[in-house]
DNA sequence: ATGGTCACG
DNA sequence: ACGTACGTGACCATT
């Protein structure tokens, strides 16, 4: 038997700050946020722990016996901000359409409301949801609490056990720590002079407040001195640190047996305009899925229009693990495990057809399939891709059902994780899957629907889906990595790292952790009394302003510099080169918001080039059996699109005649003569035509070009004096982000960019630079990709030999045998320079190598 | 798990 | 009055 107890107020309060920053409201201006997320951690915590007894309590009036041992306790809070006081009354609206019981007394607080209801019945298992950590002294045997993290999701569960990671103590301990610690939020004073570690240390050797005192003769007379000093206070912050677990509770355990009414809290749901945690109910009231689990899948479902979620523990992703495949359609949902589909040859069979099918994250899919020995036919979906063209949400599938009013467990929570397996609990896996199956089944023709709508279709099927397979293959075929080539880089990286260390412990006068960013900044500032920025930073912007104060700045940058190469590339790399000598990356389609594609484990997209140490490290990218790499790169793509977007003659022209942009910009804004323009003249217009296409700002653009302020408000006025249409574009990217909450790119990609409505200063700038950006950003990442279908259908075509297989944003790698180079150098060319029609030339530069390094 | 730092475009 | 260039991912030290 299990009971949820939940400390109403410190839960709602962390709901509401978790949600501060997008504070939701209806259409009459009634604030809900705090509700909303209360409601999703409420039901977060039903899914986990399934309890048969539930209730809320509340705080209720000012005074209770702690202010009558101290008028000072609380006395130092701040009062609830104006949008969330009414949600208290809200949030118990929202429990009484719901039917969970709530309790409050007056002039007693929701803790020792949840005391007592704890210690009140020994044999119930006792779960307390939380965001306060005095409660963890309830710990014991059967009672657990739940304790909220940051964010809306993250729970953690605390017993008897975890406790000492967070403070090692045992949990009746908690008070006396408190005693002596003190705790600010809730004005209790504790001992002056300790704290934390302090305290933790005396309640190591000693009970109790009380113990200490008994034997305050045996303790460090340091200490006693401090002790000694605040016995008082110890004892009564001891004292106001206690939840009390015998206040007279009157209810029987009957009335608080959970009856959910749905239907009620849909009608709440309803009113507050809370359309996202609207359930699905069906005729009998419960949501329950009408999962199947069998041996063989029926005929019914092997037919057009199916969609097929794959059931694997989430653990790895080349070489996952099929544990069963749900099929679903219209109302149908069936379940058969991997080990029967591999004897259901219909299924099989249906599986390597041409029959259309629906699958989530296809990428993936296909390296189940390969890795498993499966036939995969053509002709598939990616609902996952679909989802994220449609309101470029790549949140997690627990989420996205939960924004539905659907609770499912995690892949943890039945899985558990690679260090720690679960066994199967075959009963929660079949209905994890098939609910996910049901879900993504019904939704499929409304994503449909509003891909045509929203004129996102064609860029699904026509790049989006195509490029499914581009990427598959990269993925594939990966690129080699030699292993000698890292060490033979790391072996003489180590030495200098090294060496380094000791230079800056010699300096110094002692060791410390030089990658502490806390440490370096105390040895900095404190020790050495180095000039220090308002946030204390140590980054190498910082460090630069410092380097002549004082000659270990020099040595703390080098060292960062060669630690960064070892750690991240040299061993970072090293761990993912397989018995083929090579890394395959995973491209994800669905991580950024602009449309580019993301690399990672490991991210071959920032591999280190403009460093001349750290360039090294591309050779030991090669080629296979000796081929060539080639690599090809878009010259300025983001400035030709933003030229050709904006239809801005002037730029448009130096780009169709070969003229290198920044210079021409700089002849421009300062008015010379081509002969005139220096090296500064060149680097600030190269500055700021950068700061346009991140969203100009006068601040950003001075900090870049180290000019002033004012200096840099001038040069962006003479820019956009010089070039009226990029001017009217940019005015025109934010006007249509206002008016319709989104930006799209030249084949329509949307990003949503909510902050554009935020009343904070802050965020709506910067939403208006992310419209800006997105907008050319997300256009070149459109040309590229269009680029890559086209020549992987054209490599396919000629019955080439070469392969794609790096994308970085704007240039592509190719592998390539020496007899291809020349015909592929022709069709990566055409292929890159001819992927759109744009108002200006695209131009791309091209070389190639036995190595990455080479091939530059 | 989060923030600081730094690698890339 | 107030902090700011855009988009990523990995590593490390710290809770």
């Amino acid at each position: 038997m299990k009971m949820l107890l939940i400390d109403g107020n410190s839960v709602l309060f962390r709901a509401y700050y978790a949600t501060s920053h997008n504070m939701m409201k209806t259409s009459d201006g009634v604030y809900t946020n705090a509700v909303f997320a209360f409601a999703n951690m409420f039901n977060k915590a039903l899914s986990l722990i399934h309890p048969e007894y539930c209730v809320v309590a509340f705080d209720k009036g000012k005074h209770n016996f702690r202010h009558e041992l101290d008028p000072e306790y609380k006395a130092n809070r701040k009062p609830a901000p104006v949008e969330l006081v009414p949600q208290f009354k809200l949030v118990r609206e929202f429990l009484s359409a719901y039917h969970v019981p709530y309790l409050e007394y007056d002039d007693v607080e929701g803790d020792d409301i949840i005391g007592s209801i704890a210690k009140k019945y020994p044999s119930v298992d006792v779960c307390i949801l939380t965001s306060d950590k005095d409660i963890l002294q309830l710990l014991d045997r059967s009672t657990h609490v739940y304790f909220m993290r940051q964010g809306l999701s993250d729970i953690d569960i605390i017993d008897d056990e975890n406790l000492k990671d967070i403070w090692p103590v045992r949990p009746e301990q908690i008070p006396d720590l408190k005693g002596l610690m003190g705790d600010k939020s809730d004005n209790i004073k504790g001992v002056d002079g300790i704290g934390k570690v302090g305290a933790i240390k005396l309640l190591r050797s000693y009970d109790s407040v009380k113990d200490i005192y008994d034997h305050i003769d045996d303790v460090d007379p340091k200490l006693r001195k401090k002790l000694v000093a605040d016995k008082d206070a110890a004892f009564l912050s001891r004292e106001l640190a206690v939840i009390k677990t015998d206040i007279d509770i009157d209810v029987k355990l009957e009335d608080l047996k959970l009856a959910l009414d749905d239907f009620g809290v849909n009608e709440f749901y309803k009113k507050y305009e809370m359309r996202s945690m609207i359930k699905k109910l069906d005729v009998k009231g419960s949501s329950e899925v009408k999962a199947i689990r069998t041996d063989k899948i029926s005929d019914g479902l092997l037919d057009d229009d199916t969609l097929i979620f794959i059931d694997t523990d989430g653990f790895k992703y080349y070489n996952a693990r099929i544990y069963g495949m749900t099929f679903a359609k219209g109302d149908k949902i069936e379940y058969i495990p991997y080990e029967d589909l591999l004897n259901d040859e219909k299924a099989i069979k249906y599986l390597a057809s041409d029959k259309h099918k629906i699958f989530f994250d296809l990428k993936f899919i296909k390296h189940i399939f390969k890795d498993n020995g499966l036939v995969l036919g053509d002709n598939n979906d990616d609902i996952y891709l679909m989802a994220f063209l449609l309101n470029n949400l790549n949140d997690s599938l627990e989420s996205i059902l939960a924004s539905n009013g659907i609770i499912i467990e995690t892949l943890t929570d039945i899985y558990g994780t690679p260090k720690k397996p679960k066994a199967i609990d075959s009963i929660a896996q079949t209905k994890r899957a098939s609910t996910i199956a049901g879900f993504l089944a019904e939704k499929y023709q409304d994503i449909t629907t509003g891909l045509k709508k929203d004129d996102l279709y064609k860029l699904y099927t026509e790049v989006e889906l195509p490029l499914v397979d581009v990427l598959f293959a990269m993925e594939n075929e990966g690129i080699i990595c030699d292993q000698k080539v890292l060490d033979e880089i790391g072996s003489e990286l180590k030495v200098r790292i090294d060496t380094k260390k000791q230079a800056i412990f010699d300096t110094v006068g002692h060791e410390f952790n030089v990658n502490s960013p806390a440490q370096l900044a105390t040895v900095l500032f404190d020790e050495l009394g180095l000039p220090a920025n308002k946030k204390r930073s140590t980054n190498v912007e910082e460090l630069e302003k410092l380097e002549l104060y004082h000659p270990v700045i020099r040595q703390i940058m080098e060292y960062r510099k060669d630690n960064k190469l070892y750690t991240t590339y040299i061993e970072g790399l090293s761990k993912y080169i397989d018995e083929e000598k090579k890394i395959h990356t995973i491209f994800s389609q669905t991580m950024t918001q602009t449309g580019r594609l993301s690399s990672s484990e490991p991210n071959l997209q920032n591999i280190t080039v403009r460093d001349e140490d750290g360039k090294m490290i591309r050779k030991a990218f090669k080629g296979v059996n000796g081929h060539y790499l080639l690599s090809s790169d878009y010259s300025q793509i983001e400035l030709r699109v933003l030229s050709s977007l904006a239809d801005e003659e002037k730029m448009k022209h130096a780009f169709n005649n070969d003229i290198d942009i920044h210079t021409k910009t700089a002849m421009d804004i300062f008015h010379l003569e081509h002969d005139e323009v220096d090296s500064m003249h060149r680097r600030k217009a190269k500055a700021i035509n950068f700061g346009v296409i991140y969203g100009i700002s006068d601040f950003g653009l001075a900090k870049q070009a180290g000019v002033s302020v004012m200096e840099a408000k001038d040069f962006i006025s003479d820019y956009f004096m010089t070039y009226p249409n990029i001017k009217a574009f940019l005015d025109e990217a934010i006007k249509e982000c206002e008016e319709n909450g989104y930006v799209t790119t030249i084949l329509g990609r949307r990003r949503y960019i909510p902050e554009i409505r935020s009343k904070d200063h802050r965020l709506h700038e910067f939403a208006k630079r992310a419209a800006m950006n997105s907008k050319v950003q997300g256009s070149a990442a459109d040309l590229i990709k269009v680029a890559m279908v086209n020549i992987a259908r054209m490599v396919k075509e000629k019955g080439l030999k070469s392969k794609m297989v790096l994308q970085i944003h704007d240039e592509l790698i190719f592998d390539v045998p020496e007899d291809e180079l020349e015909v592929m150098q022709e069709l990566v060319h055409d292929g890159m320079v001819s992927a759109m029609d744009l108002h200006v030339k695209l131009d791309v530069s091209m070389s190639y190598g036995y190595s990455w390094y080479e091939a530059k």
